[in-house]
DNA sequence: GGTCTGGATTTTGTATCCAATATCCGTTAA
DNA sequence: TTAACGGATATTGGATACAAAATCCAGACC
């Protein structure tokens, strides 16, 4: 028995010995996994470089080895893991180059969203976005940072939903996800920065008095931001730069 | 047996009954389906649309249903396959809108690459890119356009390798390949189209003598020409834009 | 003592089988 | 005639069983 990483691991629905399942669970059982393997490694609970071993996965989970390699083979193509051939599945590394990298690939598509989205954005949409946000500060003051990637997910999307571009969001998610594991690692540390929450703020602003130019460069400046900060943190931590 | 859609098919290297195996085929079952299913479906072999029976491709590679699954999972996350739920897989259609998309997102990442990659591309770089080119133009004027597709990506690999940018670079390959499935529907249409071959060579002038932005514009013009003139013909063959 | 070899064990890859779901088609009732 | 129901068929999803590959470890040889 290798049972018992997270509390969560084996609850998830429709395993082997269903019952309730109300609301017929619309997912398939490759998708659940993936979901919930996606959030432990975002959350560091699987920890950069560790191998993952396809059967103890399938026994947590309670299901065959099947699913849980389909899982892993879409994790690979999301970048979240890397599955080398028949050595099995390892949670991706990036080098503190690529992760600057990552952030760099955020700045360059959310740029282009905003600068598209922000002429089409009607007043309901923009509402929501700052609905959104005053959320996100609840739970960010009351040190509730369980859910802080979902709702940094639906800030995303109410803020460029209205680009209409879905190929481009898509691939930003993606990236995003990347960036959101590396935040979450110090997101302990960053609460020392609060002028991000004035940004968010001002942010908005700028989109809804329809100042493009200066609202994309206060977005390219704020994701910097963030990006250097953590690359401080991260040289900080790591210092042979692996 | 519902054999025979291409000769290529059944002479995938490494199915059950092999023999002579030099060079001990390190791919995987499943990557080496995907690889020929992708190009099958960049080609046009298999159409936009149309539904992929599992079965029907088991059989034709001779090997069981589970390899093909994990092909098609992972073209499905390279956007080329459409997977749903109890219904298999279609080969993805995009709007007319998507493929706008598809090539503006070339834009956006090409130029970045490209601006990234000017100041260090050393001149054996710069020389082994004239020499793709060559190649390119020798099999295009013999019109032998089979070989276009690994071409194009092996310039793309040298013009923009210097700029270090590996996951950059593994996003834009994704999408080019998209933007390169619909250039091949309508090669021998675009063969019309000389001016681009002259502006190959100005792109590599112009980054040879290091001036940065007016070689990005070019680029940027570049690209946006023939998306216009895909998106023409496109818009000219499919009426209804779907 | 260190390195190489050969088997035992572990882990992944593929095939086959069974179950679940969707699709198709004929029938029935309004 | 048309729409809705229900069963037959086709197709996908998941589990188990088996094969191949990699890793580990002990022993022999240099």
């Amino acid at each position: 028995m290798t049972h018992g990483r997270t509390a969560t691991a084996s609850a998830i629905p429709g395993g082997r010995e269903m019952g309730a399942k109300r609301a017929i669970s619309r997912q398939s059982l490759p998708d659940v996994i993936a979901s919930d393997l996606r959030e432990r490694i975002l959350s560091g609970d699987l920890a950069e470089g560790e191998t993952i071993r396809q059967e103890a996965l399938a026994e947590e989970y309670d299901v065959s080895r099947m699913p849980v390699r389909e899982a892993l083979k879409q994790l690979d193509a999301e970048g979240l893991v890397h599955l080398a051939n028949n050595r099995g599945a390892t949670v991706t590394e990036h080098s503190l180059g690529e992760i600057a990298e990552i952030f760099d690939l955020r700045t360059l598509l959310e740029v282009d969203l905003f600068r598209r989205a922000i002429p089409v954005m009607t007043a309901a949409q923009l509402g929501l976005c700052q609905d959104i946000l005053t959320q996100m500060e609840a739970s960010y003051n009351a040190n509730d940072v369980s859910q802080w990637g979902a709702l940094n997910q639906r800030f995303h999307a109410a803020l460029y939903g209205a680009a209409g571009r879905n190929l481009t969001n898509e691939m930003l998610h993606r990236v995003a996800l990347q960036s959101d594991r590396y935040i979450r690692m110090h997101l302990s540390v960053m609460k020392q920065r609060e002028p991000a929450r004035k940004e968010h703020r001002e942010l908005l602003k700028l989109a809804q008095a329809g100042q493009v130019d200066a609202a994309c460069a206060l977005l390219a400046q704020h994701i910097g931001r963030a990006k250097e900060q953590l690359l401080t943190l991260m040289a900080d931590r790591r210092p042979g730069q692996p």
